[in-house]
DNA sequence: TTTGCAATGTAACGAATGTTACAAACAGTA
DNA sequence: TACTGTTTGTAACATTCGTTACATTGCAAA
């Protein structure tokens, strides 16, 4: 039922060769249960206590508003784990439903397992454990970001970032607009603050290449 | 050198017998520094490869800005652990500078001998693994919380948030400069908005207690 | 080159919020 | 009660940003 060489792919259990897998799969629990297109997998507020992996097809996660209206949040596909962050910690609740938008396969282990697994091989315990650690700081760094309240210091904080203590000049892969996205903010008005920047003798812009002409004065714009 | 009987209080060690823990500390290598106030404990930017908790006195942790200035982030005391999140993951690097406050005692294992303790002990790992997910929830949710725009989309979500499906009529722990705080406002915007708010009969006001009177109007206001 | 489309620059206007200042209400204490 | 400090309500004004609309540029295919 399970599939050790579609699983090794997964965050969680890379590295771990199939043969392998198939053998610690074997010392423990597990269920693997299947889906039809649209069926429901979890709703929001399911306790989480089982660690769930596609292994075959693909889900999407919505939330509920309190209008009862849902919002797609995330489109996932074998083999990935779901809800990682919240099989422990306190809020042991699925934020989100979750539903097949293909035949779907699901690999669902038990906590108590999962943590046998955790307990049976180092390199799960360290992907597990990279797993969460990366997601906290990536959220981590995105509040840092929102915690600039001005368009020009989101810019000056993403140019110094990029640029280092060394580099002068930073090239910038994504366009305007997706730019503007990552920022939260809208295209006229990223494009507006560029220009006031470029006026006030901060920056030097020359398509995708924006040349930094004074850090101090950059610097102290995040000062605040 | 390590004392058993202050660590097990760690959110780490909690639940573990101090004999118990005692026992686990002499299957491992680690090291107990001692430093004295003032003096470096980690600089920001350095490698994070073993997971350090404060045995005694206290620490700040300080960030240093593109110009040179340090902000202190948080001050911390016996017993607790340093940067968890930053132990494993992607970005193995302090984000901070900490430096002692008193004279402090720091507890320090390798990463691969904390490992190790996670292996040997179910409740380590159980501790760890929640210590980790929570903060990732924790930033999650403040993260869902700064993607409400307006300061009404943010009153409405913490009222309902707060009231759930049953209650009418809401406490408030916080004085108003506080909540503003929480929102990342200014406490006069907050009490304008929660005016506009009176005004088009969305709720209703009594020192601590807020009444909401139309859920259903209130909850559109979250859907842009 | 010409054409067409996407990316970019710019401007006018309005909405939301910050800033500052001050008055009113409240709570605790002499 | 009177005094004092904190919390709350409110107003005028400035700033930032979103919205909308349009012009310009750059680039690639015909």
């Amino acid at each position: 039922m399970v599939h050790p060489e579609i699983l090794c792919q997964s965050p969680i259990f890379r590295g771990i060769a199939p043969d392998d897998l198939h053998e610690l799969f074997r010392q423990i629990h597990y269920q693997v249960k299947a889906y039809q297109k649209n069926d429901l997998i979890t709703m929001a507020g399911d306790i989480c206590d089982r660690l769930l992996i596609i292994q075959q097809g693909s889900v999407k996660a919505e939330m509920t508003d309190y209008s009862g209206k849902t919002i797609k949040i995330e489109d996932m596909s074998a083999p990935w784990p779901l809800a990682t962050a919240f099989l422990f910690g306190k809020e042991n609740r699925f934020p989100v439903t979750v539903s097949a938008t293909s035949d779907v396969e699901m690999v669902s282990i038990p906590k108590t397992e999962f943590v046998k697994l955790l307990q049976l091989n180092a390199l799960i315990l360290n992907n597990y454990l990279n797993t969460i650690s990366t997601r906290a700081q990536f959220l981590s760094q995105k509040l840092k970001f929102l915690s600039f309240k001005t368009i020009k210091q989101k810019i000056a904080h993403f140019l110094l970032e990029k640029a280092g203590d060394r580099l002068q000049t930073v090239e910038i892969q994504q366009s305007q607009g997706q730019l503007a996205e990552m920022f939260g903010v809208t295209r006229p008005s990223l494009a507006r603050t560029l220009g006031e920047m470029v006026q006030e003798g901060l920056i030097e812009t020359d398509r995708r290449y924006i040349k930094i002409l004074d850090k101090v004065r950059m610097s102290q714009l995040l000062m605040g």
